[in-house]
DNA sequence: AACGTGTTCATGTCTACACAAATTGGAAAC
DNA sequence: GTTTCCAATTTGTGTAGACATGAACACGTT
């Protein structure tokens, strides 16, 4: 029962909060003491404790409300906090060796599906860029993008032959907001045929689309090779 | 120029700093101004600004050392803030009636694979459930689970013809460590049946397998029904 | 030129205190 | 009994100041 020198920190106090909750000590729904009896109890100020209370109730493990105080959460809605990877990155993560390469790259007048799906106007000018991603030479990613020129005036003079369209948008364009969605589609012809598949086989697939301020950057598609896996830990 | 009015808070501070990187006034890989200028060109103390910085760096956009300084990322690693969603709060969200179906609970000794898989002792017990989720009586998701008897010993008393193995085990179990994987599927016999689905259909699936301080707790098996996209904004 | 070594500076964290904001719960008014 | 309003409580955020930590940089030695 020291009272001052227990190794303290409001990670000290987050951890030993974790640890009364996954131990049952807490359970779902208690309601936890006050920050002024924890300060007390861990003998700090009640800005430390508030710390590590407020992050725990940001990483999804408590409730916190004024006056009404702080509970276990039942139900945690945990939130994977999973990065979206570049593919260079992925490919040397898993040890194999990063190989890009252009298979066409033109600007053309965006077509229709694209049109309503960014909410362009018709017509506007778009550059598609198909592209492959090698891990060690074996087929890895196939990727297939549009962006408008519009919002990115630089990519009429990007060249694509010798860096990827991703890693040219991330150096070029500041943050974006960005939707991604992730299925599982039937490779067609095109597909199958630079992923190295037969035809129909399933196919992890990602789209991204990418605003900056409002205004569409770019849509993407991107199909994985067969028995690709996208893990995430939390 | 006022000098101490601006409407302050670490809010503030956020959202002036991240004007200013999405702006372009402070490009990638430019070094920020120290705290201590920051504090002084909002008027505030260096306590404010510091949770504003250090809460743009958690959020990927900034990336800070001490003395060298805090700059603008300039190829950012987004962390997707995805929750995990309950299969009810999905259907729900999106309009439809949830319904589930217990297909069939047994405890069995593991299977090899799952032994492997999760490092169990041969022949611990398992309870094994199979289960469907409905939206509106349309199947969404077939579900496949193994829970590890030992590390949930409740589970020989829980009754799933009512209750969903995810939602009992989020009720029972405190917070766990959880590894999430994606994939695109064949749908195969049994699949295909419950999803109704022609045999050999791409699937999108999802594993989880899911700890609790080093114990493992189960294993989940997740196919969705056809056209099923994951979607995630950040 | 190469190698430690120590200074310096930016961030990381803490104390101690204060006031603001939200919301509960009960007292007072009807 | 019901409604209204006030006070108490709890979290949210701020100030002011201090020391800790880690890394960059300059310096001196080899």
């Amino acid at each position: 029962m020291t009272k001052s020198n227990d190794a303290m920190g409001y990670r000290y106090i987050k951890q030993t909060v974790l640890d009364r909750i996954q131990s049952g000590e807490w359970q779902p729904d208690t309601l936890l003491p006050s920050e002024q009896d924890l300060a007390l109890e861990f003998s700090c100020t009640r800005t430390t404790v508030n710390r590590a209370m407020r992050e725990l109730a940001e990483e999804g493990y408590l409730q916190r409300r004024r006056k009404a105080g702080t509970r276990v959460l039942s139900a945690p809605q945990r939130k994977a906090n999973f990065t979206i990877p570049m593919v260079r990155d992925e490919v040397e993560a898993s040890g194999g060796a990063y190989r890009y390469a252009l298979v066409s790259a033109q600007t053309v007048p965006s077509p229709d599906w694209l049109v309503a799906r960014l909410a362009l106007r018709p017509g506007q000018a778009a550059t598609h860029v198909r592209c492959m991603h090698y891990s060690t030479n074996t087929p890895y990613q196939y990727e297939d993008r549009w962006i408008i020129v519009e919002s990115v005036p630089e990519v009429e003079q990007a060249d694509f032959k010798s860096i990827g369209p991703n890693e040219w948008l991330v150096q070029t364009v500041p943050f974006t907001n960005v939707e991604l969605t992730f299925m599982a589609s039937r490779a067609d012809e095109t597909v199958a045929g630079f992923l190295d598949l037969p035809k129909d086989e399933p196919v992890f697939t990602a789209e991204r689309i990418t605003w900056l301020q409002g205004q569409p950057v770019t849509f993407a598609k991107m199909y994985f090779a067969a028995g690709y896996r996208m893990t995430t830990q939390f």
